[in-house]
DNA sequence: TTAGAATGCGACGAATTCGTCAGATCCGCT
DNA sequence: AGCGGATCTGACGAATTCGTCGCATTCTAA
């Protein structure tokens, strides 16, 4: 396949005996932990497949193409932080303002902490950007947030709400990424996720929280 | 050379002679088209060389690599964003909170308009990230933007300056470049660099503006 | 004009990568 | 046990890419 942006992305096909499960699983941590350690440019199929301890072959049986196995691996990402922020965000023991303040910390510390793999994968977007799949599986994080808009903004319209929320997932998400590639301190992490909350904050309230 | 991110970015040699000057001009133009054009993973030293009208030899005479030519054009394009944001930050026609806001709208705008090429260099990135060369031409806006906030916030710490301006140039570069990869109606365009605009705004001010 | 330096050429070697396929192996079931 | 389908294997073909090197061409200066 000359360019690996047009192949599909599903998968291959639905395991039918216990083992491929386990397979399919055993090459997701390896095609992980190569991403990691070697770098979107060094992730091969013959790495993951050897680090997995199991041939290309099998692995193509399950994942059509490189891509998908990067597609797959960002795709769980997307739902694990999307799920992280639906918790944060509405749970009601705290203040509006002061769960934003919590998302903002707990996303910017993770993002720091598994840096390498975010990065990595990252720089592995070209590979399954265009693919249709991805624009779905980005899209339940903005939701989760803009229904919390609504409590904290009820007064602006709905159109504005989108576009504050948009605004607000995509600074947390892009800056987030860029803070977190450069290697930090743990004082800088929290001063500057710290400063983030702040602006958000110093917004809303702008827009009459 | 295995693994070109630890290959030399610096140029191979000065030309002695007319024709070369113009011979890297030629390829720096081809190697922006080709990029813009044919995106990242095609961007290809054969590629270049052939829209150049120029053979691979000659283009290896002048840069050791081709990390060293993405290297080039993202150097050129951070020194060209520089100067105008600098303009833009010391123009004392205007209030500073004005200044901010054109400066938004005017970067979301360049980003939008070059949104392939922007894409495709980030998407090389991998490729001339670790070069140390790299991180020098980076400071040069955080530098103009720092020396703006002493006259916009003159009762903060320093650090805290430095951090706020951090947070802002990281938001406005990060928060662009992941907006404008997907295409935007004009009216979108606006909508997201005022509403970028507001949230400055009211951070700076509640920080003392 | 002409020697020698600077520059340009492009076929080529070495390396890497993706994904396939024919055959070997394993599993569940009768 | 033994059959048939599911699964696994890994050598391999086809493709691509990077960067080099010996030679051709052009320029400069005497």
């Amino acid at each position: 396949m000359t360019d690996p942006r047009k192949s599909a992305i599903s998968l291959r096909k639905k395991p039918k005996q216990a083992r491929s499960n386990e397979l399919m699983a055993v090459i997701l941590e390896a095609a992980a932990q190569v991403l990691a350690k070697e770098g979107a440019p060094r992730f091969t199929t013959a790495r993951v497949a050897e680090k997995a301890g199991v041939s290309v072959g099998s692995l193509y049986q399950y994942f059509p193409n490189k891509a998908a196995i990067l597609f797959r691996l960002q795709s769980d990402e997307w739902r694990q932080t999307s799920a992280l922020m639906s918790g944060i965000l509405e749970n009601v023991e705290t203040s509006p303002l002061e769960r934003l303040r919590v998302l903002v910390r707990v996303f910017i510390r993770s993002e720091c902490d598994e840096a390498q793999m975010r990065v990595a994968l990252d720089d592995a977007a070209p590979l399954y950007r265009d693919a249709p799949e991805a624009h779905e599986a980005r899209s339940a994080a903005d939701q989760a947030f803009v229904a919390y808009l609504e409590k904290v903004l009820p007064t602006v319209t709905n159109a504005t709400r989108v576009l504050v929320g948009d605004l607000i997932t995509t600074t947390l998400s892009s800056a987030g990424k860029s803070f977190s590639e450069s290697p930090r301190t743990e004082g800088e992490i929290d001063a500057f996720a710290e400063a983030m909350a702040d602006m958000f904050c110093a917004y809303l309230r702008s827009l009459g929280g």
